[in-house]
DNA sequence: CTATATCCGGATAAAATATATCCAATTAAG
DNA sequence: CTTAATTGGATATATTTTATCCGGATATAG
C-alpha cells in the first residue's frame, strides 16, 4: 500500500505557491527545478490539483500555477484525494457470499465486521489528514526553519513570479 | 493506494481457522473452495501468514493450516503487516534537500512537517487496526449472524478437519 | 515401498500503477 | 503576425504488484 510520489511533491509545492503574491503564477518548469523533480510528470500532478480546485492555472506566456483557495481551506486530505484518488484502500469483495456456506445477497445489507473494521481505521486516517491544513503546515515550517532559509525561498519565488 | 485482496481473504480465513479443534488443520484447497478464491494465490498468502507466525502449517497427507496464536493475540494490524508489508504508505524522498533552496543534509535531522503529518495519520490508522483483535471480530460476527449460518460453518469445518 | 495428499519456494505470466513523453491549444510580447 | 512560453490532454514506457504454475520436499496410509 503506497502513496504516489506526486502526493509528496505537490504538498511541498503548495507550500511554495502559498507565499506567492496574489494573481502571480509559477510555471511547472520552475517548480520542477526548485525541487529537482521530472517536470513532465509533475505537470500531470499539477493538472490533477487543478481539476480538484486546489490550484488555478493561467495558460500562455507568463502563465503558471497559483493556489485557488486560502491556505486554511486546503487540507492534506484534499491533496491526497486529488492526486491519489478518493477510493478506499480496503476493497470488500463480499466473499462472505461465496462458497458452500455463503450468505444470500439479501442478508448482506450491512457491511461485514471485517470491512467495517477496516473502514473505521481508514476513517480515522482520513480525519487526521483532513484536520491538517496547509496553513498549519506553513506555520510549523516557519517556526522550525532558519530565517535565512525562508528568505532564500521568498527571494526565489519573487524572481520566478516577477 | 490500495490494499491487496490477500488482506481481505486471509482475514476471513482466520475467522474460519479460529473455530478449528486444537491440533486439527485445513488445507489451502479447502479454504479456497470455501471462499471461492484462486487456491494458487491463496497458498502464497498463507505462507506469508505462516512466516509472520500467525498460522502454523503441517505438511503431508492430512496436513493443513491452523492458527498459531490465541484469537485475542492476533490483530488486524498483524495480518496487514504480514500480507501487505510493514512499510509506510507515505515515502519521504527528502526533496527539501533538492534544488536552489535545498537544505543541507546535516540540517535535516528531524522529519519535515509534511512527512511528520503523514506519519501521524498513518500511526492512528495502524493504532486502530492494532486495537482490533480477531477475537473481537469473531464476537461481533457471532452476534450479527444467524445460528443456522454459524452452525453450517461449524459443520463444514468439522468435515474438512476430519 | 508405493501412491497420494499436502506444503514449500522459485520461476514466470498477467495486470495494474507509476512514470515519462509528445504534440495540440492558448496566451503574451515584440 | 510571428515567435516563444506555457498549460492541456492523449499516449507511450517502465516499474511494481498481483496472480499462476511447476517441480521438489514431506508426511500419511495402505
Amino acid at each position: 500500500m503506497q502513496l504516489g510520489k506526486g502526493v509528496e511533491w505537490t504538498t511541498h509545492i503548495c507550500t511554495v505557491l502559498a507565499i506567492l503574491p496574489d494573481q502571480a503564477g509559477i510555471s511547472v518548469d520552475a517548480l520542477a527545478e526548485f525541487f529537482e523533480v521530472p517536470s513532465a510528470y509533475l505537470a500531470k500532478q499539477m493538472q490533477l490539483l487543478r481539476r480538484a480546485g486546489i490550484v488555478a492555472s493561467v495558460r500562455g506566456k507568463g502563465g503558471g500555477y497559483r493556489l485557488a483557495c486560502a491556505v486554511d481551506a486546503i487540507s492534506l486530505l484534499d491533496i491526497v484525494n486529488a492526486i491519489d484518488g478518493p477510493s478506499p484502500a480496503f476493497r470488500c469483495t463480499e466473499i462472505r457470499q461465496n462458497g458452500p456456506c455463503g450468505l444470500k445477497r439479501k442478508d448482506c445489507t450491512k457491511p461485514c465486521e471485517i470491512a467495517a473494521a477496516f473502514s473505521a481505521a481508514e476513517q480515522v486516517y482520513r480525519d487526521t489528514l483532513a484536520a491538517k491544513s496547509l496553513a498549519s503546515i506553513m506555520q510549523e515550517a516557519a517556526m522550525n526553519s532558519s530565517p535565512e532559509h525562508l528568505l532564500g525561498i521568498a527571494q526565489w519565488v519573487g524572481r520566478e513570479a516577477g
